[in-house]
DNA sequence: ACCCTAGAGATTGTTCAACAATCCTGCAAG
DNA sequence: CTTGCAGGATTGTTGAACAATCTCTAGGGT
């Protein structure tokens, strides 16, 4: 999910013949990626991660090596290597001698956060109307995929779920602006927002304001009013971090 | 380098004796990580991280294991524990079942890591003026002692160290936003910018040019000028930037 | 009753040796 | 020229062992 198939990056510009061959390489060559990876390190690593975003392992827990390797089935050392794995994801800290817990974000953390994430969002959605070919239509379908999961899942008051599309759907938002190392910083970012998400009692205050915002930055976007989305998302952003930050004061 | 000692975070604000002793204790903590901290692997990937930001690894080349074990003196799995600390700095990737390699960056990260620099820095600077207390003189003067240190290297027609100090001068403006998170994407970025100067064959026409705009830029912070220090600092980056990828092109 | 110190037990940090899986090289066959 | 197949080298993973450090508890001193 991080880094395996960033090195790709076919230099494109030829007949339209020759681009449905390069996009059917690209795509095979992500699904090899996805089958043969560092296998069990990696392996490990996606069940923990997966417990730890999901809350079944929530902030401050500690991580006993030798629980875990019977868990997992996996030695030691692979798991250290897995551990080391998802402490560069920000969601787990090394305590030197005392082993790895599962860190405890504060209010300080969320404005640290908000404030990376509104300059990177705001700036990817204004510098969207400088590109040198006009954004291609299909290139916000996932955004509208986002949307539509999240008002689904609201409709069916599974509020986790919707955090998760939300979340999908800034990720697809950066992912506009095509930078590598922009995305990998969002990963990482909203794996670290997630972590926030758990010690908040109340997941539909906190998400479902913004299904609604969501269609509307979208429809900007589709119009191509790229200011004024730029502008909306920035006090999108604003007013998401005053809500966390609220709820975090009331423990 | 890269995630010890960000817990510290003093809250600063007390007699001036006080401000001392504790000046002095935070040192003397910061000394006491670096000494005993992970150790082994640390400490191979310090000696590692040297050999690649200076050049004697250059991109490309190939770090075998058992090689490196032998010279370094540590376990496989240690080094392979520093393997892992320096990738997720950007200075190595990982290739499965084909070993670490020092990445070799084209014109096309340079780019992408521009994009960043550039939504980055510009923003810090420019919203330096919306701080709650203005921002004391002696916060700056990190970035005059680097300015100084560039120019005394450049008289010495010491180009790899004039282009140290130019990144320092760049790692201490991102620093004057309190954000932990930002100074550790900056703490990627440059290191990655560090790795594409080692192709480039001309470092003084690289580095020369920015020695005066660096204090350009310092003096317009001086004089509290946030918003035309935040303007001169994207067209700073914007040439920087052009004269990367002419060198390049040059081979 | 309180503080400090020492030591036992548990956990992590590191090393070593071995085996399995995969990649690269060169060569022979079609 | 391409394809298929050894053989050697390198990486991926394991398990056991020992050293270093932390935590917790019990005991002595004030």
């Amino acid at each position: 999910m991080c880094g395996v198939g960033d090195d790709a990056e076919v230099g494109a510009g030829q007949r339209t013949d020759d681009e449905g061959r390069q996009a059917w390489l690209r795509g095979v060559a992500a699904d090899v990626a996805r089958l043969d990876r560092s296998s069990s390190a990696e392996r490990a690593a996606d069940i923990l991660r997966r417990s730890i975003t999901e809350g079944a392992l929530p902030p401050g827990a500690q991580l006993s090596e030798l629980e875990l390797t019977e868990v997992l089935e996996v030695s030691r050392n692979t798991l250290r290597e897995a551990f080391r794995l998802l402490t560069h994801e920000g969601l787990l800290v090394y305590k030197l001698h005392r082993g790895v817990f599962v860190p405890e974000l504060d209010e300080h953390d969320v404005v640290d956060l908000y404030r990376l994430r509104r300059v990177l969002e705001v700036d990817v959605v204004r510098r969207l109307g400088e590109r040198d070919p006009e954004l291609p239509a299909t290139r916000l379908e996932p955004l509208l995929d986002d949307v539509e999961a999240a008002e689904a899942a609201a409709l069916a008051e599974r509020w986790p779920a919707v955090g998760t599309a939300n979340m999908r759907f800034h990720e697809h938002l950066i992912g506009l602006a095509d930078s590598a190392r922009m995305n990998a910083v969002t990963g990482r970012l909203l794996a670290e927002l997630r972590l926030v998400f758990h010690v908040i009692a109340t997941p539909q205050e906190l998400h479902e304001p913004y299904i609604a915002r969501n269609r509307g930055l979208f429809e900007l976007l589709e119009a191509r009013k790229y200011e004024q989305a730029a502008a909306d998302l920035h006090q999108y952003l604003l007013d998401s971090e005053q809500g966390l930050l609220d709820a975090f004061r009331a423990h």
